[in-house]
RNA sequence: GAGGUUAUAGCUCAGUUGGUUAGAGCACUGGUUUGUGGUGCCGGGGGUCGUGGGUUCGAGCCCCAUUAGCCUCCCCA
C-alpha cells in the first residue's frame, strides 16, 4: 500500500473552492458573452506538430509529451540513442498536452476557415499544462480564461479588450489593478532609434527592472547585455516621459520620429486611448509601459497584461496582437487579438484579498428536512419534494440518525435552515423550521414555510 | 536550468548540548437530566518523526543520498 499523493503542481479543488472558482469562471463567461464571444473547446491532447516550435525552444521543452500507446521504444534503434533525446522523442511521443489556448485555437480556425463567420470571436476556458518548475501562484496544471477576435486589424477590438477587462474585475471585486499596455512596433521603434535593432528582447529585460533596480543598474546591465554609451544616451527620454497621455504621446512621437514602425505603435497606442475614452469607459485604468515585453514570440502589435494592486501575485492576465498566428498552419495574413485570464492566480489575489462574496461561504442546499424513521419519513419526503418543486435547493437527511447528528450535519455544510417534522408536528400539521444561524425556531403551515424560504 | 530553505498527529507548529513511554492548539470522536448544531464541562482515538542509507551503546535531533513543498533568479497565467 502507498500514500495517495499528487503528481508535482497539480491540486484538488475541495468543494469550498470550487464553489469560488466557479463563481470566477460564471463571472467570466459572462462578460466574454456579454462582449460577443463564442465558446470553444478544443481537445487536451494535441499532435506534437501542432504544438511544438510555438513558444520558442524553451516552450517546446516545458510541453508535457505523451508517451505513444503500446511498445512505445519499438523504432528505437541503438543510433537514436547515441544521438540523444530529440531523436528518441520523435520515434516515442508524438502527442502531447495543450500549452495554452491559443495555438489550439489557431489549429481551429485554420481548419474550419470556411464555416467561420470572420471575424471570428471565441472564447475558451480550459486547463493547460506546463512542465514547468512549481512555484507561487504557478502550476503544471491550470486554467486560462481566453478570448481572442481573429480576421481583422481594427483597434476597436484592442478597446474593447480594456473596457471587458473593466468589467470583468470590478464583477470579482477587484477594484484595484492597472491594465499595462505597450505595442512591439514601439519596441522595434526604440531599439531603431537608439541605433540597437533587434535587440528588442535584452532592452525589456533589463529596463523592466527599473522600478526595482533603479536607473543606474538599468543601464549597467544594458551595457552588459551589449548596448553601448550611445544607445544608452539615445534611451534617456525613455526615463523621463511625461505623466499626462497627451504630452507622452507627443513626447514618444518626436521620439521616434525617424522610424517609421515606432511612430505606427505610437499612433496605434494613441488610437486605443481614444477609442477606450469614446465607449465611456471612467477613469480608465491603463498605463503605457515601455519595459513590457511578454514571452510569447508571436506577439506584433498591442501587448497587455494585467497587474492586480497591493497583492503579492502580481500578473493576473495577459495577451496583445499576433499578425500571423495561424501562418505556420498555412494560413497567412490573418490578425488577431486575444486576452487571457489565470483564474488560479485571480484566486489567490481574492483570497489574499478577502473579497469573495460572503453567501459562496454557505452551502447552496437552502434547507435540510429530518429524518426520524418510517413514522415520519413519508411527510418528510413529500415536504422535499414539494420545497424542490418551488425550486428551493433543499436534502433531506438520509439516515434516521440522532437529531444532534442531523444538526451537526446541517451545520457541517452550513445550511441555513432545518425543518424538523417529527411526530408531533405531523400531528398538529405544523412545520418547525430553525435558522441556524441565529438559533431561531418557527412553527408555520405548509404555506408560510414555502414563502419564507422562497428567494 | 541555477541557488536558498523546510519536511514531526488530519491541519498549524513545539521538541534544549543526541538519552528511557514524542507534546500543544485546532480538527475528529464519545458523554454531558435521550426533540436541537455552532459557545461550556469531562473523556477517547490518532504519529515506525518524508523515504533510504550511515555515525553512535543510543538518532526526531548529527552525516550522505533521495523525494516533495515553499522562496529567489530565469521564464511565465
Amino acid at each position: 500500500m502507498s500514500k495517495p499523493s499528487l503528481a508535482r503542481g497539480t491540486r484538488d479543488f475541495g468543494p469550498e473552492t470550487m464553489v469560488k472558482r466557479t463563481f470566477i469562471f460564471d463571472q467570466i463567461k459572462k462578460v466574454y458573452q456579454k462582449y460577443g464571444f463564442l465558446p470553444l473547446e478544443t481537445p487536451a491532447i494535441e499532435n506534437l506538430s501542432v504544438l511544438m516550435g510555438k513558444y520558442g525552444e524553451e516552450g517546446d521543452q516545458l510541453l508535457f509529451k505523451i508517451l505513444n500507446s503500446g511498445d512505445f521504444a519499438k523504432d528505437i534503434t541503438n543510433n537514436d540513442l547515441e544521438n540523444g533525446s530529440k531523436e528518441i522523442l520523435r520515434k516515442v511521443s508524438e502527442k502531447g498536452l495543450k500549452y495554452d489556448l491559443t495555438v489550439p485555437f489557431a489549429r481551429y480556425v485554420v481548419m474550419n476557415r470556411h464555416q467561420l463567420a470572420m471575424p471570428f470571436k471565441r472564447f475558451q476556458i480550459q486547463p493547460v499544462w506546463r512542465a514547468d518548475r512549481p512555484q507561487k501562484g504557478r502550476y503544471r496544471e491550470f486554467y486560462q480564461c481566453d478570448a481572442d477576435v481573429v480576421g481583422t486589424e481594427s483597434l476597436i477590438c484592442e478597446a474593447e479588450i480594456v473596457t471587458m477587462l473593466h468589467e470583468i474585475f470590478e464583477n470579482l471585486g477587484v477594484s484595484e489593478f492597472v491594465i499595462k499596455i505597450n505595442n512591439r512596433k514601439i519596441l522595434s521603434g526604440i531599439t531603431e532609434t537608439i541605433g540597437a535593432k533587434g535587440k528588442e528582447v535584452d532592452l525589456c529585460v533589463a529596463i523592466d527592472k527599473l522600478d526595482k533596480i533603479g536607473k543606474e543598474k538599468v543601464e549597467e546591465e544594458l551595457l552588459q547585455r551589449g548596448f553601448n554609451a550611445e544607445n544608452i544616451s539615445k534611451l534617456q527620454t525613455l526615463f523621463t516621459l511625461p505623466i499626462t497621455q497627451a504630452a507622452m504621446f507627443s513626447t514618444l512621437k518626436n521620439w521616434l520620429k525617424d522610424s517609421e514602425i515606432g511612430i505606427l505603435g505610437v499612433q496605434e497606442l494613441e488610437e486605443i486611448w481614444i477609442l477606450v475614452d469614446k465607449m465611456q469607459l471612467q477613469n480608465p485604468k491603463i498605463a503605457f509601459d515601455p519595459s513590457l515585453a511578454r514571452g510569447l514570440s508571436y506577439y506584433t502589435g498591442a501587448i497587455f497584461e494585467v497587474k492586480a494592486l497591493n497583492v503579492s501575485i502580481g500578473s493576473i492576465s495577459g495577451g496583445g496582437r499576433y499578425d500571423n498566428l495561424t501562418g505556420t498552419f498555412g494560413m497567412p495574413g490573418l490578425s488577431g487579438v486575444g486576452i487571457s485570464l489565470g483564474v488560479d492566480r485571480i484566486y489567490d489575489v481574492m483570497e489574499e484579498l478577502g473579497i469573495f462574496p460572503e453567501q459562496l461561504q454557505l452551502s447552496s442546499t437552502k434547507v435540510m428536512v429530518t429524518n426520524f424513521g418510517d413514522e415520519t419519513l413519508s411527510k418528510s419526503l413529500e415536504t422535499v419534494a414539494i420545497l424542490r418543486q418551488k425550486g428551493i435547493n433543499s436534502e433531506i437527511y438520509p439516515e434516521n440518525s440522532k437529531i444532534k447528528k442531523q444538526f451537526e450535519y446541517a451545520d457541517k455544510k452550513k445550511i441555513p435552515f432545518v425543518v424538523i417534522l417529527g411526530t408531533e408536528e405531523i400531528e398538529k400539521e405544523i412545520y418547525l423550521i430553525k435558522n441556524m444561524k441565529t438559533g431561531e425556531q418557527s412553527t408555520l403551515t405548509l404555506n408560510q414555510l414555502k414563502e419564507s424560504l422562497d428567494v
